[in-house]
DNA sequence: CAATTCCGTGCAACCGGTTGCATGTCAAGT
DNA sequence: ACTTGACATGCAACCGGTTGCACGGAATTG
């Protein structure tokens, strides 16, 4: 039974105009900036408007002021559970300012999310972009258009948020270190990412300082499954200590190690990275804390700023991590 | 460093216009119905159009042709592990189509979905709405102005996507039975879920079938913590064995349950609904299949057909469930 | 070679609001 | 009584595109 769906147009400031006897400025006023009409004219249009059913056209407003009230928060993946806390507050935060917010999914593609940031580009007044995988170029040109903040992304110039996991990351160098490791492979994020550098970088200067020795290997997308391919690699390595890029990764490893039967943490020790998981893994994950939704507020925050006050400032506002000690690290084992 | 932001305008058409010689009829039939323009005026055009950074506004193009290739996706939480993977379907199906995604987060209150629902309306061309909280009139109403997908809600008439999780809850009932529990507890999510109706209904035949004996609590916002705050009341019962209305919840409850050294599935069994978090939990968690993935890529696919046809069937699409049985759940132990 | 069709382009109105400026009214000030 | 100003409202242009219709010239047809 397919049918026409035939739908009541919404009225328009024309339709009420008419029926309330004034001219469309004044319902327009009424709406936007009542303080120069009377309450009489306030009261009748409203009236009149409520019974139609009006609402104001955001779009017809938009092209005239604009001014969309639209924002735009791009992140590589939604489903993978660092983002969607970070998500919710953006969103929360754009509601109080009542700002609808558009989505963008670039599934970890640089390609995809400069498409993304264009399409939407002249429909929002700014932009978040988290974790982008775009080159420094490219977002700096479009910071030249649209006002714009950055999540885990260090641009000089364009106002960002960082979670600095690099002491966490340290911190967790430090405490394998202590436990007797002498080794650690560290499992790479996306190679694009600023975090994934910053959580390398760590690694790299915290084996250096304790003198342990450290091995990378790669691993594309941070995913549960490629955490899961990884591990005869790092098994072929012979080291007993891994941090992986971040817990989806780290799970994926467990998941791949208890399938070879390697005791974790007897045999092994795994850290992650984010903490997104809470305590809910088993055995639960020893892993960096995250400030994610911490980060999504501020970001927007920053924002908004932006947009209302129409000014910037270069800020660079950096969160700290620290090291969140369960259960899956624990003394290197005897060769 | 307080600096005023000197964006550059984007060109408009006019501009274009007259910098390649022609109308701005012309130039905007290069970009929307290049079929009727000759082969030579669309290259210099088009040449003209990319020096200048030309792109077409999506604002004043949605307000003359009322289409805006925006649609919206409403979601109760979107930090609810359940959502994400329906928000990402959707997402890469819209894209799939140049479509353009708002996401709303209700937070799981139906005043601020309405709210949300109007601020974008008028921005859109059809919505998704995934567990709306909204009375059965609010949703009709909407329908009336824009087209519109339903998950997770039975309303006749609008076309709507529904994961039954009632044949793998009567599975869990089932389950238990044969384990040789005698009764069991059902803590619900929200009241105003079709899920949760679906969902304790099914406890209620199943354990009426199987005569063993059900008692619900109630647990408003389906969180971990919610899951936690509630053992206590489960506990009152007496009862060994509990069906949640979620993951989340199930999760809290298993937490809760540790923190009193009840061992799971020596002394309790629970059962979770949706599958979220995978054999991720210790014990990795008893539960329903989830399909939202599927559910949104659906919902996503329906929504644009209705807006390419501009004709809609009354689909009522139901996909199933099944249990996946893990390790929560275990005999009934000997009183 | 005149009549007809077709093609590429321009004109101008329109989408639904906003806003600077002009207008008319009425009360206060002198 | 006459100016002045404040206030409430209307007029008309504008935001940046789209689109029905008209028009002129080239190609086709009889």
């Amino acid at each position: 039974m397919t049918d026409r769906a035939a739908r009541r147009p919404s009225p328009t400031i024309s339709q009420v105009a008419a029926a309330a006897g004034v001219s469309r400025s004044t319902v327009s006023r009424v709406f936007s900036r009542p303080d120069s009409i009377s309450q009489e004219t306030i009261h009748r249009v409203k009236a009149i408007a409520e019974q139609l059913g009006y609402r104001p056209n955001q779009t017809a407003r938009a092209l005239s002021t604009g001014r969309h009230r639209n924002i735009a928060v791009i992140v590589p993946d939604v489903a993978n559970p660092f983002f969607p806390p970070l998500i919710a507050a953006t969103q929360d935060e754009a509601d109080r300012h009542e700002y609808c917010v558009f989505l963008g999914n670039s599934g970890e593609n640089a390609e995809r999310e400069d498409q993304l940031v264009h399409r939407l580009g002249s429909q929002v007044e700014g932009l978040i972009l988290v974790s982008s995988r775009m080159s420094d170029r490219q977002i700096a040109d479009l910071s030249e258009r649209r006002p714009l903040v950055l999540v885990n992304r260090d641009l000089a110039g364009i106002p960002r948020v960082l979670i600095d996991s690099a002491k966490g990351t340290q911190a967790s160098v430090e405490h394998l270190a202590s436990l007797g490791h002498e080794s650690v492979v560290y499992v790479n994020g996306p190679s694009a990412s600023w975090s994934n550098r910053q959580r390398r970088n760590a690694v790299r200067r915290a084996a250096t300082a304790h003198r342990i020795k450290m091995r990378s290997v790669a691993c594309q997308t941070p995913t549960f499954e490629s955490g899961r391919r990884v591990v005869p690699q790092i098994a072929a390595t012979g080291t007993r200590a891994v941090i992986a890029f971040d817990d989806l990764v780290a799970q994926g490893i467990l998941a791949g190690l208890a399938e070879n039967s390697v005791r974790v943490p007897h045999d092994f020790s795994v850290v992650g990275c984010d903490d997104v998981l809470g305590a809910a893994t088993y055995p639960a994950l020893t892993t960096v804390s995250n400030r994610s939704e911490e980060a999504g507020r501020v970001a927007c925050k920053l924002l908004m700023d932006m947009l209302e006050t129409n000014a910037y400032a270069d800020v660079r506002y950096v969160m700290d991590t620290h090291l969140v000690f369960r259960e899956t690290t624990g003394p290197a084992p005897n060769q």
